[in-house]
DNA sequence: TTTTTTGCAAATACTTTGCATAACG
DNA sequence: CGTTATGCAAAGTATTTGCAAAAAA
C-alpha cells in the first residue's frame, strides 16, 4: 500500500518540505493559499509570471485574490523559496533553485532552464568581485526559440 | 583646430555613427529626442531605468514627454541599438553592446558591466541549443556589492 | 510636401495598501 | 484566543494609445 511512489514526486514533496520549514522557522503561518501558490510555482516549468500563477491557482482555489498571489510571491523570494527573473514582458518566477542556466527567447519572452557543470564550475573574476560579495554565477543564453524560427522564416526585407 | 580630440570622445561618438546608420538604414527619421535618448543611455554606467533617462534627457531638453522616452527606448531595443535587461525594481536599459557580463546588487538593484575574455569564449550547450537559435551567452553575477555589505553589518539573528 | 514623430491627455495595465473578516497555531 | 493572513475595494505606479500639431526627409 505504501511502496511503489513515483520516483517523480520525491523532488515536488522535497521541495514542499524545505517550504513547509522554511516558513515555520521564520514564523510565517502555512496557509492553503501559500501552498497551492508555492506548489504551482515550484511544479512549473514555464517560468510563469504573475498572471499566469493566479490563474492556475484559481482552478484550485476560485476565491483566491490577485493581491495574495502577490503578496504570497515577494514572500517566497524574501525567504529565498524561488527567484524572480525576467525583463520586458514583466516579472517572472522561478521555482527551481537547483544551480541552473537560462535560455530566453528574445521574441516570444520563452524561458526554460538548463543544466550544465561547466557553467556551473565558473568562478567569478576578480573585476566582478571588485563590485561586492558574490553569491551566484548564472549563464543567460538569448536566441530565438524554435517556434519562433518557424514564424519568421519570412524575412523582414526592408 | 582639429588634432587634439580627446580620445575619451572616439568610442561614443562611433556609437552615435552607428546608431545614425542604424535609423537611416530602417527608414527611421532621426530626431532631436532621439538622439539625446540614445546618447544619454550610450553613455551611462547605471543602466538607467524608465524613470532616469527621462529625468536626464529632461536637463537637455525640458519639454520632452515621458511616452516619447518609451517609444524610444522599445524603439532602439527593436534595432538592436540597446538591450533590456532587469527584474524586480522595473526594466533597466544598456547601452553597452560590446560583449560583456553584469554584476547585479539583489540588495539595492545596482548592476555593473564587467568583461571578461574566459565568458565571452563560452560556447552554448547542446541542450541549450535544443531550445532554439542562440544569438548571446552572458553571464549574471548576482550578490551583494560593497555599500549594501556595510549597511547590513547587522546580522539577522533569530 | 509627404510622412513620421512628438506632446498631450486620457486609457490601460500592473502592483500596493487599508481594513474588516477569516484562518492558523 | 491572540496573531497573522486573506479578500475586497480603492489608491498608486507604470506603460500605452489616439490624435492634432510640429518636425524631418
Amino acid at each position: 500500500m505504501r511502496s511503489a511512489m513515483p520516483r517523480k514526486h520525491d523532488e515536488l514533496s522535497q521541495r514542499m518540505d524545505h517550504f513547509k520549514a522554511a516558513l515555520k522557522h521564520n514564523g510565517v503561518k502555512l496557509t492553503h493559499q501559500r501552498m497551492i501558490i508555492f506548489n504551482e510555482v515550484a511544479e512549473s516549468k514555464e517560468h510563469p509570471n504573475v498572471e499566469s500563477v493566479y490563474n492556475a491557482v484559481r482552478k484550485k482555489l476560485p476565491m483566491v485574490s490577485l493581491d495574495t498571489v502577490y503578496r504570497t510571491l515577494w514572500m517566497l523570494q524574501d525567504l529565498s523559496l524561488i527567484h524572480i527573473l525576467g525583463a520586458r514582458d514583466r516579472v517572472r518566477f522561478d521555482g527551481n533553485m537547483k544551480p541552473h542556466h537560462h535560455f530566453i527567447c528574445n521574441e516570444c519572452g520563452l524561458m526554460r532552464d538548463f543544466y550544465s557543470n561547466e557553467f556551473d564550475r565558473l568562478k567569478s573574476p576578480k573585476e566582478a568581485k571588485n563590485f561586492g560579495n558574490v553569491k551566484t554565477v548564472h549563464i543567460e543564453i538569448q536566441g530565438i526559440c524554435t517556434e519562433c524560427s518557424k514564424k519568421s522564416m519570412v524575412k523582414t526585407p526592408k
